[in-house]
DNA sequence: CGCCTTTGACCGGCGC
DNA sequence: GCGCCGGTCAAAGGCG
């Protein structure tokens, strides 16, 4: 004679999660039952007693349940609250470090919407201005249709509407970072006619992208194949002096390289792509394929695929380019992985081989390298940069591999503009300035934001250190036991998305440092 | 029928 | 200038 609500553990946990009634359902329904089965009032008397203190039993666990909604609903607050406190903050460290962009918004758009995107493009052709002022974090970024008006239109919403003049931020110059995740995917929100008023034809824009689309690419509505060498249509900006072509070559040139333990043919990383042609390369037994992003028509991201010859079961994946549409979920994934490993690449390349031509010397590296994985290597061989994110060694330790010319470049004292150095000590060369900031401002939110064991660091470093760890992990899951089972949970909640979208922390954090190298660089000007 | 894979041919860059 | 090599194209065939 009891009341028994029989309810497996992980049901019971999914109904705390939703909602209480239903347990409340079961409880009505049981009481007729038990009732009837008390023959005398003797009985009856006994069975009320048992079955009220049932009732208060159910009551309290009913009250937990609520009590534990609560609390989810609040962390769920919280957190989403925690994301929009770290725009302020970082709309706060774009009015520090760019006084010109002071009058960016400071207002933040309600939803979450990190940042607008400029199309790299626009850098090449542009960027004959000063100094740029405005940086643009771009979570979604890459401009969906082309041409040199949609490049406009990627504009900053922040700096265009909290300004309340288009004009603000047009001869204002821009730093884009575009990380290769499609517009309006995960945390993006692009609102493209709000962006229009912000947009600067005329702010010179960094982009450090993976893409390797030049300005012109971009106003050719993004779609040319990036690091193509056959149909690079680069050749059209005459907009674009030297120095810059120095830099589109190269970024165009960008790649990474994902080595994944992996039976599969390819590795599931979120996306569609049509295979279009096979090669046996020099030196690999294994063939080497060539896929074409099919996600959406026109998409210049290729991968190649290539099964490492010392080990078959790692399989060795290639990007270059960067979807100019929405991603799914996992897909989205792996996009801000290996384009905040092309950031680092870009920006790495270019400070080291012509930090003078590129107009600011921006060290966005630490923050990129801590989220490139266990194991990211940069190479320039066969004058084609490629970072290499190895994610098949286990730990997940942050090790970091410096390949030549960098490694030897650091060794030989050239750590300031070699980009691996700031890996090392280039950030926190010049971050002494800057620790108070990540401790009084950006710490808590981030130390939340990502992850509440990662806990408050006390030093950016140390920050940075844990983003990159959390971001591993992450990034470990994902890459290595498959995207299948990944893009479904990662769906399940907001604040999962928040907490877990690495497009946001590598953006963040990419942002973060690109400021603070801004800063300092632009000081150092001075 | 549409999409995809396969595969040989072609093209351009690069080194000698 | 030539050959090698990486990368891409495009026709042909397979598959659902």
């Amino acid at each position: 004679m009891e009341v028994h609500v029989e309810r497996p553990p992980q049901a019971a946990m999914e109904e705390k999660r939703a909602d209480a009634k239903p347990e409340i359902a079961e409880i009505g329904t049981a009481l007729p039952i038990v009732f009837e089965s008390f023959p005398s009032t003797q009985r009856d008397s006994a069975g009320i007693k048992q079955e009220e203190r049932k009732l208060e039993e159910a009551k309290a666990e009913m009250g937990e349940v609520r009590e534990e909604n609560e609390r989810l609903k609040a962390m769920l607050s919280r957190i989403v609250s925690q994301y929009q406190s770290l725009q302020m903050h970082f709309l706060d460290v774009v009015k520090v470090h760019g006084p010109a962009a002071n009058k960016q918004a400071d207002k933040l758009p309600v939803a979450p919407a990190p940042a607008k995107v400029k199309p790299p493009g626009a850098t090449a052709a542009e960027d004959d201005d000063g100094p740029d002022d405005l940086v643009s974090l771009s979570l979604g970024s890459r401009a969906n249709s082309g041409g040199g008006g949609g490049a406009r239109r990627k504009c900053h919403e922040r700096s265009s509407s909290s300004s309340g003049t288009a004009e603000t931020a047009a001869d204002k110059g821009q730093l884009s970072l575009g990380l290769g995740i499609a517009p309006g995917s995960g945390l993006s929100s692009v609102d493209d006619d709000k962006a229009t008023a912000g947009a600067s034809p005329a702010a010179p824009v960094l982009n450090l992208s993976s893409d390797s689309s030049s300005a012109d690419d971009a106003a050719k509505s993004a779609q040319a194949p990036v690091g193509t060498t056959r149909k690079s249509p680069s050749g059209g900006a005459g907009a674009v002096d030297g120095a810059d072509d120095e830099v589109q070559q190269q970024a165009k040139k960008a790649r990474v390289s994902v080595r994944v333990k992996c039976d599969t043919p390819t590795m599931p990383d979120g996306c569609q792509w049509r295979k279009y042609g096979q090669k046996i390369s020099k030196g690999n037994p294994c063939p080497r394929a060539y896929y074409r992003c099919t996600v959406a028509p026109h998409c210049p991201v290729r991968k190649q695929v290539q099964r490492c010859a010392e080990d078959t079961s790692i399989l060795i994946t290639t990007y270059e380019g960067v979807h100019n549409h929405q991603l799914p979920p996992a897909a989205s994934a792996m996009a801000a992985r290996t384009s905040a490993a092309a950031a680092m690449l870009t920006s790495g390349s270019t400070t080291s081989s012509s930090s003078a031509s590129l107009a600011h010397g921006h060290h966005f590296t630490l923050a990129a390298a801590g989220m490139l994985g266990p194991t990211a290597m940069v190479s320039t061989a066969a004058s084609c940069p490629t970072v290499t994110l190895d994610l098949t060694a286990p730990g997940g330790g942050a090790s970091l591999l410096h390949t030549s010319p960098y490694a030897a470049a650091a060794a030989a004292g050239y750590e300031s503009k070699a980009m691996p150095a700031a890996w090392s000590s280039g950030y926190l060369g010049y971050s002494g300035a800057h620790p108070s900031y990540y401790a009084n401002k950006s710490s808590p939110a981030l130390g939340q934001l990502f992850g509440g064991s990662l806990g408050v660091p006390s030093r950016p470093e140390l920050l940075y250190a844990q983003i990159g760890q959390s971001y591993l992990e992450r990034a470990n899951s994902v890459g290595g036991s498959g995207h299948g089972a990944v893009a479904p949970a990662v769906t399940d909640t907001i604040a999962k998305a928040i907490t877990s979208d690495p497009s946001f922390q590598s953006v963040l954090a990419a942002a973060i440092t690109s400021v603070m190298g801004r800063g300092g660089a632009a000081a150092a000007q001075k």
